[in-house]
DNA sequence: GAAGCTACATACTGCCCGGTATGTCAGAGC
DNA sequence: GCTCTGACATACCGGGCAGTATGTAGCTTC
């Protein structure tokens, strides 16, 4: 059997980087313990300040490494596909689906996050508009593309339809969190999808 | 000229309500602080203790006598319009033009209490799930009129319409906190006021 | 006009939490 | 096998903050 290595600092990065995101995605960055992270993850705070100078250097990674690449692969499939309304209507139904009982108590990190911290620190407000801008240009040139294969109607601005589509999307996954059902979200994520059908051409 | 009077108990309470209140929208509630709210109000701490009995008592009070009254006033006029679809269409105007600045860098007051409070205390939840109920209730009873006076499409549900609509502005204005500008706010306020206008009847 | 309650004012306490100082031990490199 | 650096571990510190204990002055009531 493996005797468990006593030095692995990948591993121990990722496990701070892994329990961190789950206590910030609970209690916000602010109020996220540094102590129930050493708890959760069984790291010590000497470790911890080894792989991370600040817990807003932790914050930091948390965007860059966890929160980044779970936006960027949920809408993926949207900009991959050829019938982008198609694939935008079944990632709608996919995160409602396997994502409402938990966003309908926590939220979405990366709006929490956006709430929480854009306008309380710079670091943060710059990560999370970097992703927030590349999931836009993502949205606006899936919808570009659809316009210019007929099955995108073209009378509609793709800019002012993607911001709209990613707002509703993260608004009603905030406002679910004050209910204690799952039905504002799921009511919220059916207006959005017959909006996104509704630009498909005729 | 008018000596000013030592007791005023009413006229203390609607300082601390309101210095409470910038607090709390521009630090959020956990952050808020106490002494920041007591030098802003000039008010002593005694005094604050007097008239609530706790930070979280006096952070209900912000929600149900400042927050509340704020947004019911807000979507008022959508509720006594004979044409809803043009009275909210006037409100997005309206709301983008008086309140986008301030809104793209700290938010909604509202939607931001929800995304801090309602995963971490109960009291927060309900008291901003009732302002919403009642938001709700009301959008779905304002299309549901215009539906009945052939006003609205009556192919569409007035309760998943009307947890879009205020999904959406929600949504819009929380992510415009991680833009410096108000483009991606008024954008979004674009695409929505293009769908509420696509909901009339043809 | 004395009593008593309301409306404050001041000083202090105790806790939690981020951060640091310092120590130690494993393993790579020579 | 010795050294040196990276990868941890432990103990402690200082500040900020909610909350409290206690004091006092105005205002009403009779």
């Amino acid at each position: 059997m493996n005797a468990p290595a006593k030095r692995q600092p990948d591993r121990t990065r990722q496990t701070l980087l892994g329990c961190a995101f789950d206590e910030i995605y609970r209690s916000g960055f602010r109020a996220a313990s540094l102590d129930a992270i050493l708890e959760s993850s069984g790291v010590t705070k000497g470790a911890l300040y080894h792989h991370f100078g600040s817990k807003t250097a932790l914050g930091y990674a948390v965007v860059d490494e966890v929160v980044r690449p779970w936006i960027e692969a949920s809408w993926k499939p949207v900009l991959d596909a050829d019938d982008c309304i198609a694939a935008a209507v079944a990632v709608c139904r996919e995160l409602t689906r396997t994502r409402s009982a938990q966003a309908s108590e926590y939220g979405c990190p990366f709006n929490n996050l956006i709430n929480e911290m854009s306008s309380v620190d710079e670091g943060f407000r710059c990560r999370l508009q970097q992703i927030l801008d590349d999931w836009h240009a993502g949205v606006i040139a899936a919808l570009r593309h659809g316009q210019a294969r007929g099955v995108v109607r073209t009378d509609i601005a793709a800019e002012d339809a993607a911001a709209f589509i990613i707002a509703s999307i993260e608004g009603c996954v905030g406002l679910a969190k004050s209910k204690r059902s799952r039905a504002f979200l799921e009511s919220g994520m059916r207006g959005l999808i017959d909006y996104i059908e509704s630009l498909r051409r005729r």
